[in-house]
DNA sequence: ATGGCTTGAGTGTCAAGA
């Protein structure tokens, strides 16, 4: 069984990159986000032409996340309990028996600002949602785009970014708390190459240079961890024409 | 140099991403 998350950056634009990917690569679950589209603009035909149920939850213009599935998903949850939002960032569904959680964490711009408070409180009510979940579904995988780069490893220069959003400790330390519940950081588990990255600026030829960030994970839980074989990220879909910044990160399971 | 691209909205150019 394969699980993927790939934050796309507007489904309209990536949907023959996806429809290709889903090809070569064959993942039974996708989670996606950005898609940045309501309903009405997504693509429930195309996928189901290439095999996937679809589970959207869009808005226009920001935001949305999508879960596809070659199997029925159930238990379909469409936002985070506890937490008023108007923005659209999560979806939870249980596939072949494993809880699957789509996340859009925010991207907080600036460490002070309003948006990076709505981040930290976001992922508060993360964790405390998470708690429970886990007591629920002893198979879960937390998949989507974090908007946090865990450690000075998972950064192509760490010095430039320190204290940075997406590096500063309270968004490190959120993160951590998710490895605290249990969760297991999947890409983590293998060997991995030196500076593998899954985010890189459009500017300044940042992919060409490999000046990126990890900020794509898949967490897992010990449960399910254990049935883990291999994690990685693929770079391909990057070096397209018009691609997303975004790379795709897939985990295998026995 | 708070820039550099890309997207959606919408026809001017701006907000937002990370």
């Amino acid at each position: 069984m394969k699980l993927a998350t790939w934050n796309v950056n507007s489904l309209k634009v990536r949907l023959p990159h996806l429809l290709g990917w889903l090809a070569s690569a064959q993942p039974d679950v996708v989670c996606l986000q950005e898609t940045k589209t309501e309903d009405a603009g997504f693509p429930f035909a195309e996928l189901a032409a290439a095999g996937y149920q679809a589970l959207h939850n869009g808005q226009k213009t920001y935001n949305g996340v999508a879960l596809l599935a070659r199997s029925e998903p159930s238990e379909v949850l469409r936002a985070l309990p506890g937490f008023e939002d108007g923005q659209k960032r999560l979806l939870a569904a249980t596939v072949a028996g494993v809880r699957c959680i789509c996340a859009y964490m925010p991207n907080g711009q600036a460490v002070g600002s309003e948006k990076y408070a709505y981040k930290l409180a976001w992922l508060d009510a993360l964790a405390r949602w998470l708690q429970d979940e886990l007591k629920r579904f002893p198979q879960l995988a937390l998949l989507g785009d974090f908007n946090i780069a865990p450690e000075d490893r998972d950064v192509h220069d760490p010095q430039a970014w320190q204290g940075q959003v997406l590096c500063s400790e309270p968004e490190r330390a959120a993160f951590r708390r998710f490895i605290d519940l249990g969760l297991v950081d999947a890409f983590r588990l293998f060997p991995q190459p030196e500076k593998s990255f899954t985010w890189w600026d459009y500017r300044m030829m940042a992919f060409r240079r490999n000046h990126g960030l990890r900020i794509d994970h898949i967490l897992v839980s010990p449960r399910l961890a254990a049935r883990c074989r291999a994690c990685l990220i693929d770079v391909a879909p990057r070096k397209l024409e018009r691609p997303s910044d975004h790379a795709p990160v897939i985990a295998e399971f026995v």
